[in-house]
DNA sequence: GTAACTGCAAAATATTTGCATCCTT
DNA sequence: AAGGATGCAAATATTTTGCAGTTAC
């Protein structure tokens, strides 16, 4: 019974996200965390809507996902669309050792968003006189499940 | 006077723009044009009424911004927050010659957004089985502007 | 003159805020 | 029990659409 095992760990997973941010473990917070470690892959709000059916309001979402944002656990994939796309840092799950230099994929078929963990970002090197804080990558292509069908 | 002087090649350069993609040449589209030319980076939406004052629209906004997008004329910057920054190529006036592989440059203190047009976009090397076809890249920091100051 | 552009009104969407109630610890 | 989280209602903000009048060519 694989599809419950991989619930069980998610499980494990979610609370101990939680926890470890000094959030109560609530009913929204789980499901939200759930659908992301399902997705594999980046949500915008409207996803997140849209997957968990009826289950909880409007506000609920913005105000879980503003959380997740401020504490760390998901982070925003900058994008050309209106579009703000969250996602779950696989590394996340390595204790407080929280490094975002991953690069992002947007699949222009399937429209999911991936975080590739094992690329890491490339250097840049800037103009005299700036000083450079962080450097964001977003590829667009057609993503390794939609190569493959 | 250096400044009549700029406004007459600003306005060459707005009618050529505007006439090379079939546009009619109106007043609003000449006078966000100009916007782009005297802002020398990226705008909002909000931004272009700001400046814009009274003179029109909401929806002309909306309307001519898109245009130009779909002709090319400006390009959309992702950004992490949720507003749509738009930017004129500083390559856009050699004719047809469109290449758009620049990075882009957000002040975190001015919170102007450039194009740095002589950083070319580093080569990015995906796991197997994704095909890229379009990289983006966005850098954050100290612009040469207020490091000066 | 005609097609395209603009401005107004209004609809549709998206986001934020306040507050009473419920749930987690 | 207490503080935080949720859900509802409503206020704001943003974006889109339709249409009539105006303008560019």
């Amino acid at each position: 019974m694989p599809e419950k095992e991989t619930t069980t760990v998610h499980d494990e997973r979610v609370n101990r996200l939680l926890r470890r941010n000094n959030l109560s473990i609530t009913g929204s917070r789980k499901k939200i965390l759930h659908l992301f470690l399902e997705q594999n892959g980046a949500l915008a709000h409207g996803d997140i809507e849209k997957k968990a059916g009826e289950k909880f309001d409007r506000v609920t979402v913005y105000r879980t996902l503003q959380t997740f944002v401020d504490k760390g656990i998901i982070h925003i994939i900058p994008t050309a669309d209106n579009s703000i796309r969250y996602a779950l840092c696989k590394d996340d799950c390595t204790e407080g050792h929280h490094h975002d230099h991953h690069i992002h994929f947007v699949c222009t078929q399937c429209n999911n968003t991936y975080c590739l963990d094992d690329v890491v970002t490339p250097e840049v090197k800037l103009p005299n006189g700036y000083t450079i804080a962080h450097v964001e990558v977003v590829t667009e292509g057609i993503c390794k499940n939609c190569n493959d069908k």
